[in-house]
DNA sequence: TAAAACCATGGAGTAGAGTCAATGGTTTTG
DNA sequence: CAAAACCATTGACTCTACTCCATGGTTTTA
């Protein structure tokens, strides 16, 4: 697949995935026409987009998943402490999760404090 | 309250404390002596600071922690859709949940299958 | 087949959120 | 009282994660 597809696919940029790929978070084969140097996607390559895109939005950095992908395909444990790693980014998500929690109430809150003080201005 | 003290409070630098004033975050009171020009927070700033930090850890940006604090303390809900944007600040945090929680999930199968693997090679 | 649409590379530019350093006042402390 | 610790301001700097642009080759399409 090339990266207009894979692009329309996933909803990030041409550029981001080009990003993405200079980074190492990703990777094309070669080029199937040997004609030109378009990138060629393997078809799987949105699945793995969607986990890149997923502990992005939840606040992994990019050199975060490099650690964790390059990890988790070379099955290499022994590089360095992955399981101290792994400890470290499961605490810091556990405390993005609680902190979005708490600040969803709180916005939760304030929009039902609008819609009441609403309703008292415009009853019926 | 100085800066120092509050920075000891909040764990943030008083760099960043300036900054989020200088953003209008936070506020300080004039300085308490004339002869120096210091700033001087209220007592209750480290609860502010602490939503603060939570809604950032949570990824909302200063610019948003601007309009919702400045709207909140107002009462000024006219001045644009607030409503528009609670409704897309609250589904935002959601989003980031949901995708923290699945990041999550990956990461620790991802420990366990380490631990797993330890087991194996080293039994007993 | 020519225009439109797609792709590549390299490098510059941007936005957001701090962080640091220089310089110079003020307070606290031994 | 002198040194150490604290504070202020300004402006430059860093880092991350893109995003844009210029230039030029390739494919698709009308």
């Amino acid at each position: 697949m090339r990266i207009g597809a894979l692009s329309a696919l996933t909803g990030l940029s041409r550029d981001t995935l080009r990003f993405y790929e200079k980074q190492g978070l990703i990777r094309s084969l070669p080029s199937s026409e040997p004609s030109n140097s378009y990138r060629n996607y393997p078809e799987d390559s949105s699945e793995r987009l969607r986990m890149i895109t997923d502990a992005r939005a939840a606040g992994l950095s990019i050199g975060d998943l490099k650690t964790l992908l390059n990890c988790m395909e070379s099955g290499d444990l022994s590089t360095f402490d992955l399981d101290a790693f792994l400890d470290e980014r499961i605490a810091h998500l556990e405390h993005v999760i609680a902190t979005a929690q708490r600040t969803l109430g709180m916005l939760r809150d304030t929009r039902s404090a609008i819609t009441m003080s609403d309703q008292l201005h415009i009853p019926e």
